[in-house]
DNA sequence: CGGATTTGACCGGG
DNA sequence: CCCGGTCAAATCCG
């Protein structure tokens, strides 16, 4: 339990939440009779992806988690090249060496929606400072992709970056790929980052600053869990309202209005995807701010080599794969029971 | 002037 | 050789 820091309960726990949360829905859609067969499987898919994400959080194993860009892609223009759609026949043979990776980085993603058309400077503060070290015109995207890394790279070493990605399908959509956890000190009077990474206090404190984080005990993980729990459903609710869009429990009514509904399904699926529970703080109680920030986290990690997914996902994903996954769970455990994240000096 | 951004070159893996 | 990622010189900006 230690060794799993608090950035890392609060991701899981936004997994886990935005499971239970999706899993309602499934549960008033299948009591409800205009409920579409696709919409029900859509939100099974995201129950299936949350766990997915949950246990490849808990130890960093590769995993088939299943995107919701990839089904946002499928229901729209096959235009947007998605990793997750390879021919199931080339499944060749792969080596389960974890032993020499050498960037075995820890990767997950993030929508963020903007809410100015022309902001594509909204797109950011997640509570670090970047510096943009380039831009790459990214074959089959719209947009250029954009490469940022930590400020304090030279003068703290701390080599987390971030890659920055506006959708295609939805120009106010900006997918961020995270790579690396921060290891550096950010400026004590700055906002503390309103992303789950909330890592300072994991610091070796050689002088603990009135660290009122503290570290929770696993209970009150599940604290947090249920309180967080409920301000998410009405940051849900005044989202849903606010943006004017019937989402999850309005789906069947766009779609089967006859509408064509691949727009409107990739609308509600964006929203979907940025609807995850806003952050969840570790320090719960009386703490200063259950950060409900201006942008979504639906951070979901990624799998930091590309080799095991392929032939994982080859099979028919969901179904089998949190199988697959424990397997792969054991033995990296295994193999390497500590957690690369939590010695700052890694990298 | 100093730090951040821009942008083409460079590099390495597939 | 193509493509994605990074470097670094030039440029921008406060």
């Amino acid at each position: 339990m230690e060794n799993v820091s608090n950035w890392e309960k609060s991701t899981i726990a936004n997994e886990l939440i935005q499971g239970m949360e999706v899993a309602r829905q499934l549960k008033f859609h299948l009591s409800s009779s205009t409920s579409s067969l696709e919409t029900q499987q859509r939100l099974l898919q995201r129950i299936l992806s949350s766990y997915d994400n949950a246990l490849l959080l808990l130890n960093w194993s590769e995993s088939s988690a299943v995107q919701p860009q990839a089904v946002q892609a499928m229901v729209s223009v096959p235009q947007s090249p998605i990793s997750t759609d390879r021919s199931p026949g080339g499944s060749k043979d792969h080596h389960q060496d974890v032993s020499k990776k050498r960037k075995a980085l820890p990767t997950w993603k993030d929508q963020v929606r903007t809410y100015s058309e022309n902001g594509a400077e909204s797109s950011a503060d997640d509570g670090y400072s970047w510096r943009k070290y380039g831009q790459k015109d990214i074959l089959g995207a719209i947009y250029p992709r954009s490469y940022y890394r930590c400020t304090y790279r030279n003068t703290q070493t701390c080599y987390a970056t971030k890659q920055v990605q506006r959708s295609d399908n939805d120009p106010t959509i900006f997918e961020i790929t995270y790579k690396g956890k921060h290891t550096c000190l950010q400026a004590s009077n700055s906002v503390p980052p309103a992303t789950p990474e909330n890592q300072e206090l994991k610091h070796d404190d050689n002088h603990h600053h009135h660290h009122q984080q503290h570290q929770p005990p696993p209970n009150d993980v599940l604290v947090n869990f249920k309180s967080n729990l409920r301000v998410e459903t009405e940051d849900f609710k005044n989202k849903e309202a606010s943006n004017s869009f019937s989402f999850a429990y309005g789906i069947e009514n766009l779609t089967s209005d006859g509408q064509p509904s691949s727009f409107s399904q990739l609308v509600n699926e964006n929203l979907m995807a940025n609807f995850s529970p806003t952050f969840i703080s570790p320090a719960t109680s009386g703490s200063s701010y259950f950060s409900v920030s201006p942008y979504q986290m639906n951070s979901f990690a990624q799998f930091p080599e590309c080799d095991h997914n392929e032939i994982i996902s080859a099979n028919t994903s969901t179904t089998n794969s949190p199988i697959l996954d424990l397997d792969f769970q054991i033995d990296h455990v295994d193999l390497d029971p500590t957690f690369p994240f939590d010695t700052p000096g890694f990298f």
